[in-house]
DNA sequence: GTCTATAGTAGGATAGAC
DNA sequence: GTCTATCCTACTATAGAC
């Protein structure tokens, strides 16, 4: 098996360690286990335990700051939006559910450079979101309420469907899709 | 200063320090630290780091559980008391928002009989809330949207409070009620 | 109640054989 | 590509002086 793969295999076995007991608490001999090989072997495919969490997170941040950007670029309403980013999280979310507990819960665990660029993405992530809630309001599309509760409600809903999809056995995409706009927006509209 | 207060100035000084890394990444010697002494001295007011993670956890979990029966028992209409859980979450938030953290992400540290007894507690909690629902959705009072979707977006908001409110300030706490269920409820109801 | 010193264990990572 | 052996560091916790 080519070294590409198996780096693949060693990030999806970490992913799902990680968001059983968080990034610190699983060793690398914890991770080494779970593959069916020693703990130093592991270092013949990754070069740190932080390398793997960073490419976790990292690859997760930019799906979701290029989904966004999408989003924002787009001409469309302020509510269709909205539906856009719901759907963008339920992809992200079945797709790689393991890997959104690293994302939101281990993220203060990087390193210099890559905790940085984590943060303005996060922040850019926001804003952008807050900006669209804005923007629906001016318009009349939505109603007045108190926007920040609005977006951290909205936002805290998203960021932990990873925790709570897996439960839900055999639950179409398109009607979690269609669901979770029902409840998130429908308070809203 | 007496044991006991030297304790609890070593619980809450862990439960700053568990939100900011974790469980799992902070050391005795981070938190003596931060208590200006030396890890060796903390042995003198508790037992082990166990110990402290426990006492955090233990005691928020059992205010839910006491709060909630509490709502549970009243003959108030199923609006009234998905109205009074979300002041509970509320309130348990203004007065120890740092303690949550550990709740919501450093329960699976737990050791055994804690973690049973915190597992069994959590289990009755989300029972008794999806209880109030179905019943409020028998009589009419409530929505039909996804039930299962609707317990899970509200639990996710009241449970991520903690990361959230402190970004918020002055916020005033009936204002924070009001419009959290406001947020929460309108869309349902 | 805090200290120094240290025991005993477990962690991430490397070297080099196969 | 995986192994054994091992380095070095850091961890929780204890013993005993002050």
């Amino acid at each position: 098996m080519k070294i590409e793969n198996r780096k693949q295999e060693i990030i999806n076995a970490a992913s799902i360690l990680f968001k059983e007991k968080g990034y610190s608490a699983v060793t690398m001999r914890d991770l080494a286990k779970a593959m069916g090989i020693k703990a130093a072997s592991l270092y013949n495919h990754i070069q740190s335990k932080q390398e793997i969490l960073s490419t976790i997170i990292i690859d997760l941040a930019e799906e979701f700051t290029n989904g966004m950007n999408q989003i924002v670029s787009s001409d469309k309403s302020a509510i269709q939006k909205l539906e856009n980013i719901i759907e963008l999280h339920v992809d992200v979310t079945l797709r790689n559910a393991d890997g959104l507990a690293s994302l939101n819960n281990d993220w203060m665990h990087l390193e210099e450079e890559n905790l940085q660029y984590f943060e303005k993405m996060r922040h850019e992530y926001e804003e952008n979101f807050r900006d669209i809630v804005y923007k629906g309001l001016e318009k009349g599309e939505i109603k007045a309420f108190n926007i920040e509760i609005m977006v951290f409600s909205t936002l805290s809903t998203l960021r932990t469907l990873y925790l709570w999809y897996p439960k839900q056995k055999n639950i179409d995409a398109n009607i979690l899709k269609h669901d979770m706009i029902s409840v998130l927006l429908t308070g809203i509209v």
